[in-house]
RNA sequence: CGCGGGGUGGAGCAGUUCGGUAGCUCGUCGGGCUCAUAACCCGAAGGUCGCAGGUUCGAAUCCUGCCCCCGCAACCA
């Protein structure tokens, strides 16, 4: 038997900032379906997942909540690994970058590369922008801001270890000329050679010493390693690379990667800085990067803040592990982002896997039990229009093949339902019912059944990769086995006298959207509707505990303040700032409501205004209040204001 | 001029690299069938391909200008 050949391919490892939700949880689904493609195709395929886990964010989450660092990624990272399990993925290896192995070999790789001269001591003077832990040379900043996040920065002055990135430009320019394939899709290597590479490379600082949660650069404790150092090399960690030389033999036999499968926003950092990393170190650089697009909710950024996060277990709740997985990878584009409802996802569950597969595998089981047993015989009795469904099942790997290998996952599918729908018309054109009404025509009935059995057993075996579970159950129900990718070129595989089991369950139960709709709600008693999501794209309720004391009443005070000045916030669509007078008080209240009120509307007014709320800081302004405004659903503000007049500084009871 | 992505029948998308009759799925309407999960099969309607110019025999596709949406960033006290 020959070798059978090694194909390693990663995700990026997911930051345990907290719970991944459906659009972090696309990439390993796509990863997986991609990895049990190329098993299927007969690879020796190693799938690498994890999470990354150090960094400044984790530290202070895990203040936060009063935890170690430790235990608090410990924590995301059970529930990380829960929602890959649910999923279905068929990891090999779940890398976590605070494995003792990972760690002590970062160590190793930092003091190799310093050691050769690629890392150099230095020091940092420039503009520090403490949010984004990063420094900015003066001519990098933008307004005199940070031009990442747009904060104030400071000048400071910092000890730091730095990788000389522009020794290794030319190389990596050469390498991108040299293998056209390995920055996928191609649109993306444009953006980073004219965005990157030839301004001229910066050297990356690779350490900080301004947080503790991380990997100690042992010869230098002062330092921790910089998280993408650390991370990254979570690709050669993960297959026992030693930098001294001791490398175990899954390196040896998976490396370079095949592909990493990562997220577009990311591309950068596996596009220059990785390879250098492993120029550096002398390794072969991986084939290829395939940067995927984000799944939109609704058409916009799934995030916490806005309240429109969909996680895949509810998603797995409602509708099954296979049907989510099925949406995901189908209805996302190849470079494009892609978009989730409820309501999309419903109408494709229904139309594609009940109505099309569902109903042809159970529509077949169903004929062949009744006219047969369940018994499945070729009697060899054709008629020309076989011809054209057995061409189409014995080319259907060959062009699904095709579609994986450009990583066009949604056209892989449409292919094979596709085929799903040459059945369903198959059946229409041999009309087995009315076959079943004469006895001479016994022998053609049962070819037809056979060749529909035959037919939906190598559409099965095509979709294992996507649906696992629904290709198993398939094959079960046939009293067969999936086939590997290499027996699919073969029409007739099915053993005459094989039996077909009754259908027990559909595979897919057809869903109502109203029916979603209220189970979604009970879900989530408290949160938007799935038909409000429309509207108030951006505005969030916040949950109110179902009660309160008059006490936790008392805590806010309320005061009648009059506004004496406003002006707009610069660089801000939504904000006023305004001077307002509370009795003998003066004081600046910076407020979002400057889509509703003009600062010349505002002077004059008297508002209401909570007068013992912590200062915060917006756009730079020190915000001492809160002035009260009534919300609608489509998001209009309407100021409260006393019914008559009364002198500012009341009280409100 | 911050960076990036996008605007194609009611919805979601393909087609744009290398110009040549505008395509797929869903939905709608009409018909057929009854094995099946109100499913399946056939047919039809529905598009000035964001707008305006230009190049060309010919533009969704190339060029110029503009409009709008979204993401990043900021931000809703």
């Amino acid at each position: 038997m020959a070798e059978k050949k090694p194909y390693y391919i990663t995700t990026a490892i997911a930051y345990t900032s907290g719970k991944p939700h459906i659009g972090n949880t696309y990439e390993i689904i796509l990863t997986d379906a991609i990895a049990r493609f190329k098993r299927s195709q007969g690879y020796d395929v190693r799938f690498q997942t994890g999470t990354d886990e150090h960094g400044q964010k984790i530290e202070e989450k895990a203040a936060a909540k009063n935890v170690t660092p430790k235990q608090f990624v410990d924590g995301v990272a059970a529930q990380i690994k829960d929602i890959w399990d649910l999923m279905n993925i068929s990891y090999d290896k779940f890398i976590r970058t605070t494995d003792a192995d990972h760690e002590k070999q970062v160590q190793k790789i930092f003091k190799k590369l310093y050691e050769q001269g690629d890392i150099y001591k230095g020091t940092y003077e420039g503009m520090y922008c403490t949010p984004c832990e990063a420094f900015w040379t003066p001519s990098q900043l933008k307004d005199g801001k940070c031009p990442d996040c747009g904060r104030e920065v400071k000048p400071a002055k910092e000890e730091a270890y730095f990788f000389r990135m522009s020794k290794y430009a030319d190389r990596l320019l050469r390498y991108y000329d040299e293998h056209p394939e390995f920055i996928t899709p191609v649109s993306r290597k444009n953006e980073m050679v004219n965005n990157f590479l030839k301004p001229g490379l910066q050297d990356l600082c690779v350490s900080r010493t301004s947080f503790k949660w991380g990997i100690p650069v042992d010869f230098d404790a002062k330092h921790v390693v910089y998280v993408w150092l650390d991370a990254l090399t979570n690709y050669i960690t993960g297959l026992g690379y030693d930098a001294d030389g001791n490398s175990g033999k899954l390196f040896e036999k998976y490396w370079p990667a095949d592909v990493h499968v990562i997220g577009k926003d990311i591309i950068r950092f596996h596009t220059i800085y990785w390879p250098i990393f492993l120029m550096a170190l002398g390794l072969p650089l991986p084939k290829q990067v395939f940067g995927h697009p984000w799944l939109l909710m609704d058409g916009s950024k799934m995030s916490k803040s806005t309240g429109n996060v969909i996680y895949a277990d509810e998603l797995v709740k409602v509708f099954g592990v296979d049907a989510v997985r099925y949406f995901v990878l189908n209805d996302m584009p190849f470079d494009n982002d892609g978009n989730i409802t409820w309501e999309l996802i419903t109408d494709r569950v229904n139309a594609d896997l009940a109505n099309n597969l569902g109903n042809l595998v159970s529509r077949t089981a169903a004929m062949s039990l009744k006219y047969f047993d369940g018994v499945l015989a070729d009697k060899g009795a054709k008629e020309p229009t076989d011809d054209d469904l057995r061409q189409s099942a014995v080319a259907l790997a060959g062009k699904v093949a095709a579609k994986m290998d450009e990583f066009k996952i949604s056209d892989a599918l449409g292919e094979i339902f596709s085929f799903l729908r040459r059945c369903n018309k198959y059946i229409d054109e041999t009309a087995p019912w009315i076959l079943a009404k004469d006895e001479a025509k016994k022998d053609r009935l049962s070819t037809v059944l056979y060749n529909l059995s035959e037919s939906i057993v190598i559409a099965a075996s095509l979709l294992q990769p996507f649906l696992p579970e629904t290709a198993e159950k398939i094959a079960a129900q046939f009293n067969t086995k999936l086939r590997s990718f290499d027996e699919l070129n073969v029409f007739g595989k099915i053993e005459n006298g094989s039996k077909v089991s009754p259908t027990e369950t559909h595979l897919f139960a057809r869903r109502n959207y109203k029916e979603i709709e209220a189970q979604y709600e009970q879900m989530h008693a408290q949160a938007a509707k799935p038909e409000q999501q429309k509207q108030p794209k951006k505005s969030h309720e916040p949950e109110y505990p179902a009660e309160i004391s008059i006490d936790d009443f008392a805590k806010v005070r309320m005061q009648i303040a009059k506004v004496v000045a406003c002006e707009k916030v610069a660089k801000s669509e939504k904000l006023l700032k305004s001077t307002v007078q509370i009795g003998q008080e003066t004081r600046t209240v910076v407020s979002g409501i400057a889509k509703y009120y003009a600062p010349e509307d505002m002077v004059g007014r008297k508002v209401v205004m909570i007068t013992n709320l912590k200062p915060a800081k917006l756009c730079g302004i020190v915000s001492e209040g809160m002035i009260l405004c009534a919300e609608n659903e489509k998001g209009e503000l309407r100021l409260l204001a006393p019914e008559k007049d009364i002198e500012d500084g009341s009280g409100i009871f």
